[in-house]
DNA sequence: ACTCAGTAGACTGTAGACGATAGCCAAAAG
DNA sequence: CTTTTGGCTATCGTCTACAGTCTACTGAGT
């Protein structure tokens, strides 16, 4: 056991720097999540590397991970190119992702427990209290932790680590829909909530697909909206 | 237009190489899924090169990429290692495969066409002869083909690729039991076809969701019979 | 028996070099 | 004038070598 005496916390614990690959892996995806690199632009290696102060390898790991989950298109003898989304894709993302949260839901309603109700309890009233103050960026944060909270119950650790995948590539496509979208669904939680505390499967399987349903509905809305603009 | 006179398929097509560290990624994986390499056994990368043919490079990528989609586990500063499957880990796999493959039913359903049907009763009547004949493999492989079939006629790219995903991961926790389950599944089968030849997509969902769950409960009773054994 | 410094093995990252490949463009051939 | 050829350039794919660092083990000393 450790002794050394202080109290815990006051060591900063200083910071490990973790494998490098991993940050540049972060370093990458926040790029082209936030679209600071464009869809289908060229990453050139040397070009990353330089930019980033580290040397091609870990920058060719990170890519390599990055095309594995779909960010980035590797192109043999050729390189790496940011990913261009599309409408067919976006939809099939929206499919899937509702498919696995909607089992999420279901799974969860088996396992509820008193604590883990509570939790949900909490996270919707943080989601209310922060669409009251208008707060998007509060408000798409807690719907985040919300969805992931219901995974986290359904326990299931492949599930979660799809739907995880899924979700960030969905957010991807879909950032300015999440936030008008965010502010109404606060209802729909409380309704899950109950179907999970009375243990009801069938009830939170349709409550979530009916959720996940109006989200893919407003993507297209606006999809559509944007189509008839141009 | 091409012009060279010479008829087709007479000049060999000299063998491209290809990325070598896509060689090694296929190379690894067999030996993991054939268990020539153990689970939990610890992969040096020098070791792997040496015996390879290759620099370390291509083993560090391909690992990478092992490592994503869950075949190693890569502990920083520690190396790679063959993930341990778990009874706990293999149940999840079970449960989101049938979930996706149940949904890859109602889809196929919903965009039924004569031509799909036709190949999916072509893939079934191979998969009867090789019952008839008792060719334990080619049953394996009609069975996975008549699943890609479906999967296909879903028309969900993001499906699909996540479906193969853990489709070749639940096969390497459960290679024994798809060798005896494979030989007694092709009626249902059959009632598949008829309901996506209707379009009855909620007969279709009913029917994938039986199947995928006697193989769930096959796999149990072999699991169970094991652990009795021991 | 326990502690702890030292050591060996292995991973992680860097650097430089070389051949291979795709795309482009100008010059030569028909 | 069109097509083919050849060469050029940028970049990738791979290899080699080396330095830094972490982990786990070992063994002496208490």
């Amino acid at each position: 056991m450790l002794s050394t005496g202080l109290p815990q916390g006051t060591v900063p614990k200083l910071e490990r720097p973790g494998p490098l690959r991993e940050r540049v892996y972060d370093a990458l995806l926040e790029l082209i999540t936030s679209r600071a690199l464009r869809p289908g632009q060229h990453l050139v290696e040397t070009e990353l590397a330089g930019h980033l102060g580290v040397s091609r390898q870990p920058v060719r790991e990170a890519l390599q991970r990055l095309s594995t989950e779909g960010w980035v298109d590797l192109r043999p003898a050729q390189g790496a190119f940011v990913h261009e989304p599309t409408e067919e894709e976006a939809d099939q993302l929206l499919v899937v992702r509702a498919l696995l949260e909607t089992e999420a839901a279901r799974l969860a309603a088996g396992n509820a427990s008193g604590r883990g109700i509570q939790r949900l309890k909490d996270l919707c009233a943080v989601g209310e209290d922060a669409v009251r103050e208008d707060d998007v960026d509060a408000v798409v944060a807690a719907n985040a932790a919300f969805h992931a909270e219901v995974m986290s119950q359904a326990g299931n650790a492949v599930l979660a680590e799809l739907a995880a995948q899924v979700d960030q590539r969905v957010r991807w496509y879909y950032t300015p829909v999440a936030r008008s979208r965010g502010m109404q669904s606060w209802e729909e939680h409380r309704e899950l909530i109950d179907a999970v505390a009375s243990q009801d499967e069938a009830a939170a399987t349709r409550i979530m697909r009916a959720h996940t349903e109006h989200t893919r509905a407003s993507y297209h809305e606006r999809a559509d909206r944007a189509e008839a603009d141009a």
